[in-house]
DNA sequence: GTCAATCTGTCTGCTGGCGCACATACGGCC
DNA sequence: GGCCGTATGTGCGCCAGCAGACAGATTGAC
């Protein structure tokens, strides 16, 4: 972690907030923990709260009628967890999990809500984010419909480590296997692909990135597309 | 068509409208020809105007690198295509292509975020509309993911069909592998096979309908997710 | 009516990922 | 230090969809 003090601008929509409103919003905003699997909202039912995650990573996921399931996003200190709030539909066919335990700040629906009508920057950024949210999704199709099961995964690596400060992710390829939509036996082979080539160490749940550029260049356009339109959407500059 | 002279109220997003907004928009709009294969708009161009389509049924499609495509959502006369204008982004990595040839209604990218500032029953409208498309995104996410080839062909006729006020739709086989990212054989295939369990006829470019719910039981939950989420989002009663 | 372009059907490998069944290896706990 | 649960590696047959080549069928233009 960069800041051991907890603060809002760990979240990159927080902390591009003017000091006008931060100053109004801030003290609206309650930190809690993100233990790892905890569910924030199930497909279907009424969220309280939107979640800014700051050292916490969430995962979307769709879970169909046989159980199986596939990741729609992940969403880390860069945006929001639960943008139906905002958007009106209030609940949304899908579950975020909390895929990376943490920390978040989350904030009252209705007190969101009165927050988005004032139409001011926390809008912009709000719909700017969810705007970033849908690129996701749609890359996240076209990545499903397109690319190899090596790719995806290091697309995925790399989506999750942008969203933390470390090069080193906490877990299993069980767990990984569910997000994709995979089979497990398919992501032990692809980490192992990825770790004879020297990109990553897997070990019982511990992954260790050695050569990010390397994962780079293994990976699709999808990774890059994603990235790119986030960048373009919320340039992070003023970070704490 | 139901009905022969065009009105707005075609698109069921102004049919939604309440008078005396309609009074102050309509005026705004301007009734264009949607010719097949049009595009709309072109990965990271900038959009100068926003479409309601009336008879017309618009792809979202990404295009790789190679020149691969997938479909990411397909828009008709119950939503808008350009929602990036009023979320901010004012472009997307993504093209829009005229997929059924017809009419729209279109308006001008500043008058259009004019209204949307008003935070009056428009940009409710809007809003709500762009997280259905955001369900349809996460759920061809998952669809291509999981499921079959013939499932998704009936998938897509369903969602088409439900964008038209016919039976019949206008498609080369070649066109559907397009929208769907697979190869054109494996559409003849999908075709085949659905056409020998006499749910459509195929005629050179010209699908017919004939057992719709037995379309809908071979397709998968995606459909049904895709709908109830559009009908609990934007109700639909008040058609012309 | 003929011809050419377009659209559709079919065949032959081939491959990536699935489903299932095991064989390990690590690592914390008593 | 041994044990057990959890995590990982690997083998096999199988199948959906790919790649490419080609054969028929329909339509529209002349």
């Amino acid at each position: 972690m960069p800041t051991l003090d907890p603060h809002p601008r760990q979240n990159h929509l927080l902390a591009a907030l003017p000091a006008a409103d931060a100053e109004r919003i801030f003290p609206q905003l309650e930190y809690v923990p993100m233990p790892l699997g905890h569910v924030l909202y199930e497909s279907g039912i009424q969220m309280r709260h939107i979640y800014f995650p700051t050292t916490s990573i969430v995962s979307l996921l769709y879970v169909m009628e046989d159980g199986a399931s596939a990741e729609i996003a992940v969403v880390g200190n860069e945006g929001i967890v639960g943008v139906s709030l905002f958007m009106g539909g209030e609940t949304t066919p899908s579950r975020a999990v909390v895929q990376s335990a943490g920390h978040a700040y989350r904030w009252s629906g209705p007190a969101l809500k009165d927050e988005f009508y004032l139409a001011g920057p926390m809008q912009r950024l709000l719909l700017r984010y969810t705007q970033s949210l849908m690129t996701q999704m749609a890359q996240t199709a076209v990545c499903n419909r397109h690319h190899t099961l090596d790719q995806q995964f290091c697309r995925w690596l790399l989506l999750s480590l942008d969203r933390l400060s470390s090069n080193e992710l906490v877990m299993t390829q069980e767990l990984i296997a569910n997000m994709l939509g995979v089979r497990r036996e398919g992501v032990t082979e692809a980490a192992g692909n990825v770790q004879r080539a020297g990109l990553i160490t897997y070990q019982r749940g511990h992954i260790t990135v050695i050569d990010r550029p390397g994962l780079e260049a293994r990976t699709c356009e999808c990774y890059a597309v994603v990235k790119k339109e986030l960048d373009r959407l919320l340039p992070y500059s003023n970070a704490l």
